[in-house]
DNA sequence: GCCAACGTTGGC
DNA sequence: GCCAACGTTGGC
């Protein structure tokens, strides 16, 4: 049984087509503790995740991607010369962790506006106002009724 | 660019 | 352990 999910990239700093692009990368900079103990303790290899756009206009849902490595520390945590270098993170204790992912299916953009707009995605966290989460759950039901949305005949599982 | 919502920090 | 100040996110 896989588990769905929503991450959140701005398409200034990793679009969808980056990842299409590379075959994989690994999700660094996360430095939200709920984030991170969502990928730490719950993402399975095959989860399913919905790749989304946020900061752009509108906000939408660029592909399908899947977790194809389970959490390790995020090394860029360790790098004085990354951003998102952190002086608490060690080799002992790395603090931050990431998954790899990789996508598996393009899909026809979802604006957050039509997704909004749908009453059976009523309680979906994204939806929930002043959600910022960059790494949260979506439940099979809405997963599916996205990808009906999206016109995909067969959705991964 | 604005600002509401939220998370983190640090003084006490 | 409280909470004010500050920083960040991200829709609009």
């Amino acid at each position: 049984m896989v588990n769905h999910w929503l991450m959140k990239s701005e398409p200034d700093v990793y679009p969808w087509k980056q990842l299409v692009k590379e075959g994989t990368t690994h999700w660094d900079g996360v430095r939200n503790y709920q984030a991170r103990n969502i990928m730490r303790d719950k993402m399975e290899i095959d989860d399913l995740v919905f790749f989304y756009h946020s900061n752009c206009k509108p906000p939408h849902i660029a592909g399908i991607a899947k977790v194809s490595k389970k959490a390790y520390p995020d090394f860029t945590a360790q790098d004085p010369k990354s951003k998102y270098f952190d002086p608490k993170a060690s080799p002992e204790n790395p603090r931050w962790m990431m998954v790899d992912i990789e996508p598996i299916l393009e899909i026809d953009p979802i604006g957050l506006p039509e997704l909004k707009e749908n009453p059976a995605l009523e309680g979906m966290p994204l939806l929930q106002r002043g959600q910022r989460l960059s790494v949260q759950p979506v439940s099979t039901k809405h997963f599916s009724i996205v990808c009906k949305m999206a016109g995909i005949k067969n959705p991964p599982k």
